[in-house]
DNA sequence: CGAATAGTTGACCGATGTCAATGAAGGTGG
DNA sequence: CCACCTTCATTGACATCGGTCAACTATTCG
């Protein structure tokens, strides 16, 4: 059991990116907030009335028991939007895993609203009810593996796949130690399933057999 | 490792309800179809275009794996609504646990239906964020008492709890075997925390207690 | 270059799964 | 209405996967 101490490492800068070039935004330019490694971008009982849009970097939701176990209920990397609630606060902490930039979307009611933000919330049901089968019936390999699929899909289905996170971080996520993942991570390798490039980069050598070991 | 076999154990009557007492509905009515014990009210990949509030019953919602392993995302009480997609495509299972009536809602399309739609998406999302830090960092005990504390309270908070699904049924949602709930609930008798009336219903003695094992 | 942080590896332990036997409950047909 | 049979739940013995603790190594940052 082990314990995790949250800490506002630094404060966001809530100011509109000024210079750098971007991609055709159709909705009306909306302020950018950049947030250091390990910043928090909202906690857990604060108010929600607004949600993000991931610009680059990377962002983890998570949940604290008393006694500082965490779970990681999702990642969001560049693109992905996060932050809606069922009522008015937050019932979940928001960080940036690295230097990460957020669009920050006001909340408008109504309907029109509605019918934006619905599809991002039935998606984002999916993907937790998925989740929810790889950490009640999947085993340690088979969680790191099903890891490893879904970061290469996000990543365009590269062999190469960047793992923007911590071990911590994936423990944390897939319900494990770091010395498991640890592990799990060295007896992929040995296989000659993946290579490590480096701590937070790896190539996946055999396709087919990551896929059937995540089931 | 245990194997699941699915199986349509009675087709649905597909019929509006004659002449029972219902409660009034502001909405049109929509025609109710019954379910026995056991019997699929629709399928992962089957074309999804409605979605389900219960009457009276309970409704599991589940997934497979290739060699049966099976996790349950949710149950669903009378009151609740359930089978709304991401895409119009159905990901999971839904099965009536006991006999059961659920009132079919066609999807209308349109801001006025997501303004209806996305607050149940985003309970549901809560929801199945909570249910992952249950699976991903806590013990059997811990887990077991959490799903009485939330079935207690979806049941008016009252001292005595119906449990309308099997010891599997639990397993399945908790990401444990039967044995081990078993085993827990034995437990947690012999603690004085809960009373076993029979097998499908329980008396919840020390409340406190109970919430405090589920953290 | 050195200290602090993050990751890896090994030895050991315990919680939960597996397998098997027993007990209780519910449904069906005589 | 009862007896039997099937299904479901409980309990025990044992195995195993993953957690814990500790030592060591690699990486990053000042």
């Amino acid at each position: 059991m082990h314990a995790y101490t949250a800490s506002r490492i630094s404060l966001p800068s809530h100011s509109a990116q000024p210079g750098l070039p971007e991609t055709f935004d159709p909705a009306p330019a909306q302020p950018v907030s950049f947030f250091a490694a390990g910043a928090e971008i909202y906690a857990q009982g604060e108010k929600a009335g607004a949600f993000y849009q991931v610009e680059f970097g990377a962002v983890r939701i998570y949940r604290l028991l008393a006694d500082g176990r965490r779970q990681i209920s999702a990642f969001h990397l560049a693109g992905e939007t996060f932050g809606f609630e069922a009522d008015s606060t937050h019932h979940f902490f928001a960080e940036a895993i690295n230097a990460t930039g957020v669009r920050v979307l006001r909340l408008a009611t109504g309907a029109e609203m509605a019918r934006q933000l619905l599809p991002l919330a039935l998606k984002g049901l999916t993907r937790a009810q998925e989740h929810l089968l790889v950490l009640g019936r999947q085993n340690a390999i088979e969680r790191v593996a099903a890891f490893l699929v879904d970061m290469a899909e996000r990543q365009g289905g590269l062999r190469q796949v960047e793992l923007p996170m911590s071990r911590m971080d994936i423990g944390d996520y897939l319900g494990l130690t770091i010395e498991t993942v640890s592990r799990v991570f060295t007896r992929l390798k040995d296989k000659g399933v993946i290579r490590l490039l480096n701590l937070r980069s790896i190539e996946i050598l055999k396709q087919d057999a990551l896929h059937c070991m995540s089931e």
